[in-house]
DNA sequence: TGACCCGCG
DNA sequence: TTCTCCGCGGGTCAA
C-alpha cells in the first residue's frame, strides 16, 4: 500500500501572500457588504493547487494563535517593529477559518507557540506515522523541516509559484543539510523577525562559516581558526545572540499539541454549506467550478416535458394566462441565425421541439400571436426578430429576463439565460456554452440533453420573474422596464427587421480610388524610410520612426512606441513620411472597416441590418452591431464618402435625420439648474461662445473669435465626462495650469454645475450607484476604491453617466413616441437608424413636409410629453433643439 | 487574447 | 504619488 500523505499548511504565512499578491486587485475583491475578499480569493486558489496537486489524506492547517509565543518570553524583540497587519487582511481572517472548515479542512492554533511549531511538531508524527509530509508556506524558514519524507513547498511571489525543498534541493543549492539551515540563521539573523545573528555577518558569510564548521555550536569550539580578524571579533562580541538566534529560528518538534493526526482526515468540500460561502464572499469562479461539476452531475433539477409534434400541437390551446418562450439559436446575430429548437410552456407542462417548422403551425402561432397570453422571455428583441422571419409577431411580452436584469445592474448583462440566473443566484440551468461548446466546436447535444436544457432555461426564467420585477420594484423602476426599455425593444426590432439599404457598386468604386492612393503611399513611405516594412505594424512603424529616423519619442505604450494619431501630428513637421503615414492609416482603416467591413454585413435584400445591444452600455445608451452603424465616419471629406453608400430602400425616396442639438449640456442645465447655463439655452444662445466670453471675461456681447470658441467648447466637453485639467490640458494642448484655472473660473461662473458635480460624486458614495432622470442606474463600487487612481475614474464616472444616460432616457423616450405618431398618422416613412443623439428615417419625398414639423416636435417637447420623463425628480425646464435635414443618401443629407 | 489604433456621439 | 477626461465596436498585429 501506497504511504498516506498528510498537507500541513502555514495559515498566517500563506494568507498573507495571498493577501498582497493580490493587493494590486484590493478594491476589485470586495462581497456586497463591502468586506475585503482578495486574501481569502487568493489563499482558496491555492487550496485548489494545493489539493489538486497532493490528493492528501490529511490536511491541517496551522495559525499563530497571538502576539505573544515563547519566543516573545525568550527574546523581548522578537517580530516587533513589523507594520501593523493592514486592516483590510485583519478582518479577512474570521472567514477563513470558515472557508477551511467548510472545505473540509481541520485548523489549529496554540497559545504561545506558532503556527510553525504546529506544523514542526505534526510533521515529526507524521514522519514517524510513515507519512508522506508536504509542508506548504510562505516562509523559507520552515524549509529546515525538509527529509526524505517531508518536502517544504515555499511560495515565492503570486499565488502559484512554488519552490520545493527537498533534502537534496538544499543540499544542491546552499551546500548545507537541512538542519544547519538554523545555524546560517543563527549566524545571519532575521530582520522581518527582528532577531540579530552576528553583527556584519549577512547570508553569505554565515553560510561560508556552517559550511567550514557545520554548526554555530562547532563553531565557537574552533573560533580560533576563524579567517578574518574582523568577523572573529565580531564572532566574540555576538557569540550570545548568535546562540539566542539560533533558538529563536529553530522550529519546535515537540509542542504540546492538542490535536493528532487522527483529527486531520481530509473530508473534502462540504456543500452547500461551501456554496453558501462562496455565494456571500461573492466568488463567481468558485461557484462556477463547483457548480459546473455538482450540477452537471446532479443538482440541476428534473424536468418533464413533452416533445411537441403536428399530433399534440393542439394541446397548446390550453395554456391560456401566461406562458415562458424561447427560440433557440446558438450564434448570436438573430438576423440570420439557424433556428433550432423552440420551447414553450409553464412549469406544469413544458413542450420543446427541434422541429422548428411547427413554428408555422396554427396551434403554436395562435399562442404566440394571442395578445391575451403573457408571454416571458430572454430578450424580447431577439425573438420577435426571429420569430418575424418565421412569420409570426409575438405579442404580449410581459417579462424580458434580459432587460430586468440590466436594468437592476448594468453589469449583468450577459447574453445568456444560465450566466444571468447565476447572478440572481439561481443555479438551475447551465450556461450554454456549458451544453453546446464554443468556437468552432459548438453543436447540439443529444435530444434529451437539449431538451432538457431547453426546459431548464424556460424554468429558470419562470423561477426568477416575481423576484426580479420585485426588484425592480425596489428600485422604483417598474415604469422604466414598462414603459420605456420594455416598448423601445419593440421599436429597436423593428428598426433592426427594416434595415439601411446599401449601394454595393458605390463602396466598390471608392474602394478602387482608395487602394490605388494606398499604394502610392506606400511607396512613398518606402522610399522615406529607405525600408520597405508594415506601415500597419505599430511596432514596426516605431522602429522605423523612432530608431532608423531618429525622430523624437513623445510617448511610450506598455509595449514599445507610441505611434497613435495625436503623437504623430506633433512629429509632422520633422518629416514628410508622417503625412503619408497619417493618409495611409485613414485609408487602410476605411478600407478594412467601412468597406470590406460593411460589404461583408450586406444581406441579400441588399441591405443591413445592425443589431442594436440595448443591454450592454453603462450609461444607458445603445450600441450597436454587425454593422456598426453608429461609427460612420464624417469628421473628414474621405471618410465621409462612405456615406455615400447609404440610400432610401425604394425610389423617390429620401433619407431624413432630426439630431438633438447640444442636448447633454441641456441636460446638464437642466439636471443642474445652474441659472447661467439655463438662460443661455432659454436664450437660444451659442453656449459656447457664452462659455468662451465668460472663463475668457470678454464683454456679454463681444464677438468671439474662433480660438476661443474652440478651447471654450473643449471645456464644455471635458465638464461633461467629468473633467480633469490634465485631461482637458491633453484635448486642448494648453498647459495643466492653464486648464486648472479655465476649470476654476468655469465653476465660478456655474456654480450650479459645481453643485451639481460634488452632489453626485457625494450620491455614489453614499448609495454606491447614480441614476439618470428615468431612474436608471449605474453602480459605481469604485467610488471608495482607496486607489487614488480609481477613485477619480470613478467620481468622473459619478459625474458624467447621470448626464449621458439622461440624454439616453430622452431619445428613447422620444424614439419611442415617434414610432407611435408615424404609425398614428399613417404615414410611410421609416425609423432606420439611432445614433445617440440622431435618428435617421427613410420616406417617400411627399411626406418630407409633415416629417419637417412632425419629428423636430416629437423629440424637443418630449420631455414634456412622456410620462415617465414628466415624473422625474428634476423639473426639466431647458428647452430642447432639434436640427433636420434630409438628401437622397447619407452624404448628401443638407438642411 | 491583448494591445493598439481609430471610427463615431 | 498616481500620469488621467465619458460612452462604444472593430480591424490588425503579434504572441
Amino acid at each position: 500500500m501506497a504511504a498516506q500523505k498528510i498537507l500541513l499548511i502555514d495559515g498566517n504565512s500563506l494568507f498573507y501572500k495571498a493577501f498582497f499578491a493580490l493587493y494590486q486587485s484590493l478594491d476589485r475583491f470586495t462581497n456586497e457588504a463591502g468586506l475585503h475578499t482578495n486574501a481569502l480569493y487568493g489563499f482558496n486558489r491555492m487550496l485548489n493547487d494545493m489539493l489538486a496537486q497532493g490528493q492528501p489524506d490529511a490536511v491541517l492547517a496551522a495559525f499563530d494563535a497571538g502576539e505573544t509565543t515563547f519566543r516573545t518570553n525568550m527574546y523581548h524583540g522578537y517580530k516587533s517593529g513589523r507594520d501593523r497587519m493592514p486592516e483590510e487582511l485583519r478582518e479577512q481572517f474570521p472567514y477563513v477559518m470558515e472557508l477551511l472548515q467548510k472545505r473540509g479542512i481541520k485548523t489549529y492554533e496554540l497559545a504561545d507557540y506558532e503556527a510553525d511549531d504546529i506544523i514542526g511538531t505534526t510533521a515529526r508524527q507524521a514522519e514517524q506515522a510513515g507519512y508522506k509530509v508536504t509542508v506548504v508556506t510562505g516562509d523559507r524558514d520552515l524549509t529546515q523541516l525538509c527529509s526524505p519524507q517531508t518536502t517544504v513547498k515555499v511560495s515565492k511571489k503570486g499565488v502559484s509559484d512554488i519552490e520545493a525543498f527537498t533534502p537534496t534541493y538544499v543540499e544542491e543549492t546552499m551546500g548545507i543539510t537541512p538542519e544547519q539551515i538554523v545555524d546560517v540563521k543563527g549566524l545571519q539573523g532575521d530582520t522581518s523577525d527582528n532577531y540579530p545573528g552576528v553583527e556584519k555577518v549577512g547570508p553569505k558569510t554565515a553560510l561560508k562559516l556552517v559550511h567550514q564548521f557545520g554548526t554555530i555550536e562547532n563553531l565557537y569550539q574552533h573560533i580560533d581558526e576563524v579567517s578574518g580578524k574582523k568577523l572573529k571579533e565580531h564572532l566574540v562580541n555576538d557569540r550570545e545572540q548568535a546562540f539566542l538566534s539560533k533558538q529563536l529560528a529553530t522550529i519546535k518538534r515537540d509542542a504540546p499539541l492538542t490535536v493528532g493526526l487522527g483529527d486531520m482526515k481530509y473530508r473534502g468540500d462540504q456543500e452547500p454549506d461551501l456554496q453558501e460561502l462562496y455565494q456571500k464572499l461573492n466568488f463567481r469562479s468558485f461557484l462556477t467550478d463547483s457548480d459546473s461539476e455538482a450540477t452537471a452531475a446532479s443538482e440541476l433539477p428534473e424536468v418533464q416535458y413533452t416533445v411537441l409534434t403536428a399530433e399534440n400541437a393542439a394541446e397548446l390551446d390550453q395554456l391560456t394566462t401566461e406562458v415562458v418562450v424561447n427560440v433557440e439559436m446558438l450564434t448570436p446575430n438573430y438576423h440570420v441565425a439557424d433556428q433550432v429548437g423552440l420551447v414553450i410552456g409553464t412549469p406544469k407542462h413544458w413542450y420543446v421541439t427541434k422541429d422548428v417548422a411547427l413554428l408555422q403551425n396554427p396551434h403554436v402561432q395562435g399562442l404566440l400571436e394571442n395578445p391575451a397570453i403573457k408571454k416571458d422571455v430572454f430578450d424580447n428583441k431577439a425573438q420577435r426578430v426571429a420569430l418575424h422571419r418565421d412569420g409570426i409577431a409575438l405579442q404580449a411580452v410581459d417579462f424580458d429576463m434580459l432587460l430586468v436584469s440590466y436594468l437592476l445592474n448594468t453589469l449583468n448583462n450577459a447574453d445568456d439565460v444560465g450566466e444571468v440566473a447565476r447572478q440572481h443566484h439561481y443555479n438551475g440551468v447551465l450556461p450554454d456554452q456549458d451544453v453546446y461548446g464554443k468556437g468552432k466546436s459548438i453543436k447540439l447535444p443529444a435530444d434529451d440533453e437539449f431538451y432538457r436544457h431547453l426546459t431548464r432555461k424556460a424554468l429558470a426564467i419562470s423561477r426568477l420573474k416575481q423576484q426580479m420585477l420585485a426588484d425592480l420594484d425596489a428600485h422604483q423602476q417598474a415604469a422604466l422596464y414598462r414603459e420605456m426599455e420594455l416598448p423601445l425593444s419593440q421599436v429597436l426590432g423593428q428598426m433592426e427587421i427594416t434595415g439601411i439599404k446599401v449601394d454595393r457598386d458605390r463602396l466598390e468604386a471608392l474602394k478602387s480610388k482608395f487602394i490605388e492612393r494606398v499604394a502610392e503611399l506606400e511607396q512613398g513611405i518606402y522610399q522615406d524610410a529607405g525600408t520597405e516594412f508594415n506601415v500597419g505594424s505599430p511596432k514596426q512603424l516605431g522602429e522605423v520612426l523612432f530608431e532608423k529616423l531618429q525622430l523624437p519619442v513623445i510617448k511610450k505604450t506598455k509595449t514599445g512606441y507610441s505611434t497613435s494619431v495625436d503623437v504623430l501630428e506633433k512629429l509632422a513637421p520633422d518629416h514628410p513620411i508622417i503625412a503619408k503615414i497619417l493618409a495611409y492609416r485613414q485609408l487602410t482603416k476605411l478600407i478594412s472597416t467601412y468597406i470590406d467591413g460593411i460589404e461583408s454585413d450586406i444581406q441579400p435584400d441588399q441591405k443591413v441590418h445592425t443589431r442594436y445591444l440595448q443591454t450592454l452600455t453603462q450609461t444607458g445608451r445603445l450600441s450597436s452591431v454587425d454593422p456598426n452603424l453608429q461609427n460612420i465616419p464624417v469628421r473628414t471629406e474621405e471618410g465621409r464618402k462612405i456615406r455615400e453608400a447609404f440610400v432610401p430602400s425604394e425610389p423617390d425616396w429620401v433619407l431624413f435625420s432630426s439630431d438633438y442639438s447640444q442636448i447633454e449640456l441641456r441636460v446638464l442645465a437642466a439636471i443642474s439648474g445652474d441659472p447661467n447655463m439655463k438662460a443661455a439655452f432659454a436664450n437660444d444662445e451659442d453656449i459656447h461662445a457664452v462659455t468662451a466670453r465668460r472663463i475668457f471675461e470678454l464683454d456679454p456681447d463681444a464677438d468671439v473669435d474662433a480660438n476661443l470658441r474652440r478651447q471654450a467648447k473643449a471645456v464644455n466637453f471635458g465638464i461633461v465626462y467629468g473633467i480633469s485639467s490634465y485631461g482637458l490640458s491633453q484635448n486642448t494642448g494648453i498647459s495643466n495650469q492653464e486648464a486648472k484655472r479655465f476649470i476654476e473660473k468655469y465653476f465660478h461662473e456655474y456654480p450650479g454645475v459645481k453643485q451639481y458635480m460634488d452632489e453626485s460624486v457625494a450620491f455614489a458614495k453614499d448609495h454606491g450607484y447614480v441614476e439618470t432622470i428615468a431612474k436608471r442606474r449605474r453602480y459605481i463600487p469604485e467610488i471608495k476604491s482607496r486607489s487614488f487612481q480609481r477613485r477619480q475614474f470613478a467620481e468622473r464616472i459619478a459625474m458624467n453617466s447621470p448626464i449621458q444616460g439622461s440624454a439616453a432616457d430622452i431619445i428613447k423616450a422620444a424614439m419611442i413616441k415617434m414610432n407611435q405618431v408615424l404609425a398614428d398618422r399613417g404615414l410611410q416613412a421609416r425609423m432606420l437608424l439611432q445614433i445617440h443623439d440622431e435618428l435617421i428615417f427613410e420616406a417617400p419625398v411627399f411626406e418630407l413636409e409633415t416629417l419637417e414639423t412632425v419629428v423636430p416636435k416629437v423629440m424637443d417637447s418630449i420631455v414634456q410629453t412622456d410620462s415617465l420623463l414628466q415624473a422625474a425628480a428634476v423639473n426639466f425646464d431647458v428647452p430642447l433643439k432639434v436640427e433636420s435635414r434630409y438628401g437622397n443618401n447619407w452624404y448628401n443629407i443638407k438642411k
